[in-house]
DNA sequence: TGTACATCAGTGAACGCGCGTTCACTGATGTAC
DNA sequence: TGTACATCAGTGAACGCGCGTTCACTGATGTAC
């Protein structure tokens, strides 16, 4: 039983075990016949299961997907704050934190997740389908939608709205991979976590100063720890 | 003489051809015996002026880092606005137009520079020295002066300098990276190009917003593109 | 319930590739006298 | 100006590695009758 000839379940085993390789070195990490010497198997049964190792790095960047997918979306979740502005300013925020927090857990995989297609997609005219961006389908609607409810609410002027995506996905992957593999590496946790929080509330308060000009009130809308609250202890 | 025996400046042929093949292929595609071979010299000759293939990519890496420093000085210099508030905030556009401008125009190369050293500073402390924040130093030197200037000439409050750099930086390179590598590959220029400049505008504006609200003035300080011109054609 | 047979899922050997690196060696160069 | 010699900068062969992929093959499984 314990070594049949039939694995039974093999192509889950490669990617099992797949993942767990990516997760520690990467895209560039992934070997067909590492991973059948992992499983017990023969190197060459895992062409029984995929055509090729892009297929199957192509399973463990879905795999990456679904957890950057679970990890923004358990930050969402979080969220309790009722007032509709105060929520969606938050909810947003909330998105780009649990982006970094999968990119800064799962460093190989996020990587997987932006390798696995290294041709561009250049036969559709990318940004005609706005279902379909690029080769980033879920993520990118979350993000579009958390814009979507800060218009909705009044908070971001709807002249800004435009490339809105560019803008928070830009600085949140930046952010990631500048702190994961690149120059950045090295800050401490605590204050590479502050400088997320500072990062996020940049993109806040221009949010709120596309508003703030128009309607007169008491406290402009700016991020928690703007300047004017001086809270800078 | 055409062929003699000893080739003279086999280094730097190395390099120069070395730096050609990471402009196409990225740090990858780098491998001693190859480049041995274009340069036409057995390929371990290059062991007499190289320990490893890791020296030979650093220096490929330097080569990069000084394109990219070019690319960055050639969008600041210009700059003519005189006006010292307009001035220091085109400055900070520019340095980062300037610096995707090389990640597009050198992918491989850009690829190159933030890959060299896969391994952490962890010995220093990084953040602790203020001259050498990682294995980046210049550009980020660069733009830490252009925030400076940003905060004398009174358009950026000094409460929201701290991590100012990271805000930059990471939107700068998190665009740099999708829009070379990443799923927005396939976005095309002139789309493209747009976008960033709504990107930048975007941090202007928050900058703008850290002083607006202390000093009443007619025109609030704003992005020349923001909403409130409705200049959306 | 038993059996023949198609099909599925493995195996071991082999091909061909390119790589980094080291070894003992040799041709060229330049300098001291 | 000529020569001996140390040193520098190449060479060719070899070691050992791991990889992706294909080939002909075999053991196990399940289904039709």
């Amino acid at each position: 039983m314990t070594t049949r000839y039939h694995h039974g379940n093999l192509r889950t085993a490669l990617v099992d075990a797949a993942v767990e390789v990516a997760s520690e070195k990467g895209p560039d990490g992934l070997a067909v016949r590492d991973l059948a010497r992992r499983v017990g198997v023969s190197h060459n049964a895992a062409y029984r299961h995929f055509s090729d190792r892009d297929a199957l790095v192509e399973e463990v960047a879905q795999r990456g997907m679904q957890g950057l997918l679970a990890a923004m979306h358990a930050r969402l979740d979080a969220v309790t704050e009722t007032d509709p502005v105060e929520r969606a300013r938050c909810r947003l925020q909330e998105l780009g934190k649990g982006y970094v927090d999968y990119a800064l857990a799962e460093p190989g995989l996020f990587r997987v997740v932006f390798t696995a297609y290294p041709e561009p997609p250049s036969a559709a005219p990318s940004g005609s389908d706005p279902d379909d961006p690029g080769a980033a389908p879920d993520p990118y609607q979350l993000l579009g939608a958390a814009l979507d409810d800060l218009v909705d609410v009044g908070f971001l002027h709807p002249d800004a709205r435009p490339d809105a995506e560019m803008t928070c996905w830009s600085v949140v992957h930046g952010f990631a991979v500048l702190t994961t593999e690149g120059p950045l590496r090295a800050v401490p946790a605590p204050e590479r976590d502050a400088a997320l929080d500072r990062v996020l509330a940049t993109i806040d308060r221009s949010y709120g100063a596309t508003t703030a000009p128009r309607r007169p009130r008491d406290e402009p809308a700016m991020a928690t720890d703007g300047p004017t609250r001086g809270a800078s202890g």
